[in-house]
DNA sequence: TTACTTTTCCATCAAACGATGGAATCAATG
DNA sequence: CATTGATTCCATCGTTTGATGGAAAAGTAA
């Protein structure tokens, strides 16, 4: 039942571990076809067969590493539901945008790939299907009314919030030089500028609905 | 003077341009290192010593079409800018996004390209100057007190409100899927949203600074 | 036509890539 | 120790990729 992924999260100090985190990483900042399994191989210094015992093909691999990723952005968004549940919308926000901003920049491969993931194609057929998340977010922040379905304006709402958040996470490296801050200040300048941005419309509409 | 870009942009039917058109569809799909010169040359019907001929190396003919990209983009900022030129910003606002957005859904290319060169590294060691559109928006959309400079906050802000456009555009065949919408009812519920996301703060703020 | 230039294609190269078979090494168990 | 299984590396294969030289074709001007 433990296939290769679920042996790897749980014995983080394996091989197998190792090389998915690096792969993480690299197809991250590269891309699929930008990243070459030699590339990887080589940053865990050991030879790609290696890395092909252990992962099989490319393909495989790179499936491996969405699963992963998305595993993890899956339990974050979970464990930020249970901090922000009962809250007032404009706190839901604040909080959620808060933490899910600093997790990401810990970990911006998770932005890298779903981005890439969103916006670019591959030449190789290769059909993952990947957990969706916008429904249970919009449900989260209280943007459906309806308890079993969730609109299409809520879900792109929920995907313009999770977007913009990725974005200053995926773009620091192009973004940071153009407003020239150091790290600490890009974050913490970003995270007050998506909370300005993205809750006063939500909030100023929820106020609306009420007094009618 | 002229260069091989500029010659191909003035004659939209030589086989410059042709090559430039197709290039830039690729490279924006596939991104720089999942597109290959062998699957433009196809799609133009030629063979790909004749793209050589004409564009050099794979290198060269991406950095043409990253400057030919951004010199549309500029010119459509530069055009929108004096439609709104004078006008409230909530219209301003509301008219920029609505050009931008339609100017974006017709040509994806300009999306996918900008947001790759965000978001992604290339193996190639290519240096390209882009450039900037930020600062010349934010003075238009009136966020610099300043004439000269404008703040770190302002350019932020500014590369929010740009992103979240480009991010319905380049991810519509990922996010067009998950609200099950037509491709029309998918772009004005994209612009409907983005309008009513990104305008309310702005405006909230605008109010607030003129009555104190 | 002829002479010359521009454009296109064909054949091919060297390097990089994903992948594999099999030997060598290491770890665990008796 | 010997045996077995798991892991790692080395050598190498077949393809793909970017690039080039040179012949063929198309276009131009006298």
């Amino acid at each position: 039942m433990a296939t290769p992924l679920e042996k790897a999260r749980k014995d983080p100090e394996s091989m197998k571990a190792r090389i998915l985190h690096i792969a993480r990483r690299f197809f991250g900042e590269y891309g699929y076809h930008g990243t070459t399994t030699r590339m990887i191989a080589k940053e865990a210094g050991i030879d790609s067969s290696t890395l092909h015992y252990h992962w099989g093909d490319k393909k495989d691999l790179y499936e491996a590493v969405i699963v992963d990723i998305n595993k993890d952005l899956g339990q974050k968004l979970i464990a930020v539901e249970k901090r922000i549940h009962g809250l007032p919308l404009d706190q839901r926000m604040a909080i959620a945008i808060d933490a899910m901003t600093d997790y990401l920049f810990k970990f911006p491969e998770v932005s890298n790939l779903v981005l890439f993931h969103y916006f670019s194609k591959t030449r190789d057929a290769l059909d993952l299907r990947v957990p969706e998340f916008t429904a249970d977010i919009a449900r989260s922040m209280g943007l459906t009314r309806d308890r079993k379905t969730t609109s299409p304006r809520a879900k792109i709402e929920v995907l313009a919030v999770m977007n913009a958040i990725h974005n200053f996470i995926s773009g620091e490296k192009f973004f940071r030089p153009i407003v020239n801050l150091n790290r600490k200040d890009y974050i913490s300048i970003v995270k007050e500028t998506l909370k300005f941005v993205l809750i006063g419309s939500f909030v100023e509409r929820e106020k609306k609905q009420k007094s009618s």
